[in-house]
DNA sequence: TTGCCATTTAACTATAATAGTAAAAGTAAT
DNA sequence: ATTACTTTTACTATTATAGTTAAATGGCAA
């Protein structure tokens, strides 16, 4: 065994790997695809498949072999997103704050350069099925990720901006990489992002970053959110600006310290 | 190797069970415990709690040793979920009678005889109660557990029954089996089934199972949720019996068709 | 029906991965 | 520093798995 990884199971990864394949998009799988996909033989495939049909976590229709999820895996996904439980004391926050200032409030965290939303408080809440949604290339034309990208050291904001595609979702996206780069400058300088229509036409958010409260390293951003008839983007920098701030320095407390690793 | 159990990885059953210990109770554990209450070496253990992190599931703190699901493994389960998305079809319907009817509905899968709540949507003024998200022992005192075991073959009934502890949660819980047999009965007959008070005082509800579209096997179950101030139970059938028939056919059209095996 | 192709299962071993022992390295409390 | 405890590493015997091959199964066309 290469020596470094006398301690990892590849087993486990394959399995996991498995079930990762399986999303909104592709929620129903073969057998020969998965392998495919994954790089197994036919026979290693069938084994872990196997293994978590008999586990419960996926169901084959014997008929047509198709693989899906089960019920079962949705319980123990639920069972453990729960555990990762800050978002209950997020949500009295921002419910706190939602309902004195009357503003929608989203609140997400990052990872792999994905963005993450925890909670929003707009449409009143659900239970289980408040699922944390995600979206890719979103970090240069939202204040989420503006004011996520902003908490990162220099260096890591150049190499991730230089990383990015700066897809345009709107006319007045940043597409120049240079203007991001002078962006961040300022939103790291006064301690929040903005993003005037640049994901939306008429929205107009401010977003502040969330930090770790141990290692001070950014995790993720709160924003508030805001249609161009109520504010220009002035009138929320003077009205809201300390606000975020502070808003986001009272999630950051919430949050579970950072486990160094990885 | 035992030769029925050729075909599974029980790596990859060990590494699962480590994730499924986390839950909204314990959120945090240690090596020792999980491999304690896993039955596992240390070094096994440590070897599948490593790969776990490694591959970013689980997160270690490094000084105080405790492991806990990440960010990432947050993702995983969400993207996993929504993979089992019958839910966004069955959140239309749902929502759809809510606003027509201004009534409280609780959506519930049941897997392993646990009572999974999947969507709920609460009518603007009716006693708040919060269910748990999920809950075990509940399939004789609720109107979802009663309409769910009204849907299976009497002999299975029967063989439920005879299993069930009747814990009592309020004075009008049906503790007798003989009673709880006869009420599924009636239930069986008229195609759905009634809470009086049973699980929790003043709320009543009506249920009415639901039928996996392909194999016709109940799966689960929909309820209205009533406060006794609101409707005698007589009212409830008389107003809702139709209806809650018609909301179990139709999300039972969207459900996904069940896979056979297990 | 038959044969054909694609896909899934099963049998079978060499080889690579894991279990379990033992010992070392950390931690925390005293 | 000592003790008691937990976690990590080193080291093989054991065993689980990969991958080859072959058999079964299902779908489909002739």
């Amino acid at each position: 065994m290469s020596k470094g990884k006398y301690y990892f199971s590849k087993s486990l990864d394959k399995g996991l790997k498995i079930l990762a394949l399986f999303n909104r998009e592709t929620p129903v799988l073969s057998q020969s695809e998965i392998a495919k996909t994954l790089g197994l033989n036919m026979t290693s495939a069938y084994r872990y498949i196997n293994t978590l049909v008999e586990l419960g976590y996926l169901e084959k229709n014997t008929k047509t072999r198709e693989i899906r999820p089960s019920s079962l895996c949705l319980l123990f996904c639920a069972n453990l997103m729960r555990a990762t439980d800050h978002l209950k004391m997020i949500k009295e926050v921002v419910d706190r704050i939602h309902c004195e200032n009357n503003i929608s409030i989203d609140v997400a965290f990052v990872v792999d350069d994905t963005i993450v939303h925890i909670y929003y408080r707009e449409a009143q809440e659900t239970l289980i099925y408040r699922l944390p949604d995600f979206s890719k290339n979103c970090l240069h034309n939202t204040a989420l990720g503006k004011a996520y990208l902003s908490s990162l050291s220099d260096d890591l904001i150049a190499e991730k901006i230089d990383a990015m595609v700066l897809t345009a979702r709107t006319e007045k996206t940043i597409v120049d990489k240079d203007a991001l780069a002078a962006e961040l400058k300022k939103a790291k300088a006064r301690q929040y992002a903005l993003s005037e229509e640049e994901y939306l036409s008429g929205l107009v958010a401010i977003g502040a970053p969330l930090f770790d409260p141990i290692s001070g390293k950014g995790v993720g951003a709160v924003s508030f959110d805001f249609s161009v008839l109520q504010h220009s983007a002035g009138e929320i920098q003077t009205k809201y600006g300390g606000l975020i701030k502070e808003t986001a320095r009272a999630i950051s407390e919430l949050l579970p310290p950072d486990q160094n690793r990885r």
